[in-house]
DNA sequence: AGGGTTCGCCACAACTTTGCAACAGGGCGC
DNA sequence: GCGCCCTGTTGCAAAGTTGTGGCGAACCCT
């Protein structure tokens, strides 16, 4: 067993679950954990605390994954491990030509769980077997919530991951569509299987825990 | 410490020409590259130089790809690449569950799927046998499509997998040239045999157990 | 049980994306 | 230079998607 007498692990990810679940898994083997959500947040971070490790994921908003890579490497030489969704073999010359030092597949892989089969890279989605057409943002809401089960996601917070913005001005708009998904996975109203409403706070995927 | 400009790819391939076509490629990217021809060398080589990055043929004489990629991530994690002129389903479930992480179909092996025949190395495609003359970008994008059936692909993606740039400004480029194809495919506008339009997204090779 | 709030559901209109086809520019051989 | 094929662009119609508002039911709190 490695000696990992506290060595911290700069996570780069501006997905929340993910730079958890990395964090949780890091600390959970001894490490000391720093999470930045940005491009510039990693870069100053890397900077003051000086990480033994950066976990990098390559899709960031505002600036690419690779030139934050770049950046980083630009000051001392650090480990990076990149974390991505693409496994595109041009995304994997283009991270080790900037000096990535391995590369990590995200959760990419087809989600199943409850009957509900999830296949990111086919966006297809199907219950019990039999396949079921959902539209691009569909796709989007019902996939931020399976991803993590159990946890509840506000209307605010599922507009600012599928959407993109925060301006949530109090319409109804996210209440459509998941009725929308609702009716295409064949719920039943007073008892979904899939998706849970949290009265005033928002929705949830059910834990596989959760027994009604 | 690890040099970082100077990473090391191990090729697995008993094929001569296709091992050196691999390694011609991956030496102009600036990558330091190791051949070995059978399972039990690439498992030693891998031990030896530890490299960051396995291209792996799945065909193997004497050992099992499958087996080489299981021994191989048995040490430590490295990300694996397999290379095969099969693509069925279960090859690849099998694949993923030994730790590989992308797959590829082999640069020359013909492909052959659903009554489309595709010669990569003669650049010829047949339709229910007979033959269909496509241009060079038009059979790029075909052949990207049909190597990994059931994998959406946005314009984007096409755009840098086929033309190799990134700036998609939205224009409809790739459209055209899918309709394009679709026509000299003798393609059905409603019930398309070849290619799935996934609307908002990309499009998509049509996969042998999709039922439309 | 009552009142206010929140949610499920439906229909409709505005908007976006796509198929199709025609057209213009560029490269290449003749 | 001329014509041909390839490629990228544009316009229009069709198809599909998304946001809004209303109504009644469900929910929470007192």
């Amino acid at each position: 067993m490695k000696d990992v007498t506290q060595q911290t692990v700069l996570v780069v990810d501006d997905e929340e679950a993910i730079a958890e679940a990395v964090r949780a898994r890091l600390q959970s083997e001894g490490f000391q954990v720093a999470v930045a959500g940005d491009g510039p947040e990693a870069i100053a971070l890397c900077e003051q605390i000086r990480p033994d490790l950066v976990v990098l994921d390559l899709m960031l908003p505002g600036m690419d994954g690779l030139e934050v890579c770049r950046q980083i490497q630009r000051d001392r030489w650090v480990p990076v491990l990149m974390l991505t969704a693409r496994t595109e073999e041009a995304d994997k010359v283009a991270g080790f030509a900037v000096g990535a030092d391995d590369y990590l597949t995200k959760p990419d892989e087809p989600i199943d769980r409850a009957g509900l089969a999830i296949d990111q890279a086919r966006r297809t989605v199907a219950v019990d077997g039999t396949g079921i057409q959902l539209t691009p943002l569909e796709f989007e809401i019902l996939l931020t919530l399976a991803r993590t089960p159990g946890v509840v996601f506000t209307r605010e917070q599922l507009m600012d991951k599928v959407w993109g913005y925060r301006d949530y001005a109090g319409g109804r708009v996210v209440d459509s569509h998941v009725a929308r998904i609702r009716r295409k996975l064949g719920e039943d109203g007073a008892e979904p299987r899939f998706i849970r409403t949290v009265h005033g706070v928002g929705y949830a995927f059910r834990e596989p825990a959760e027994v009604p």
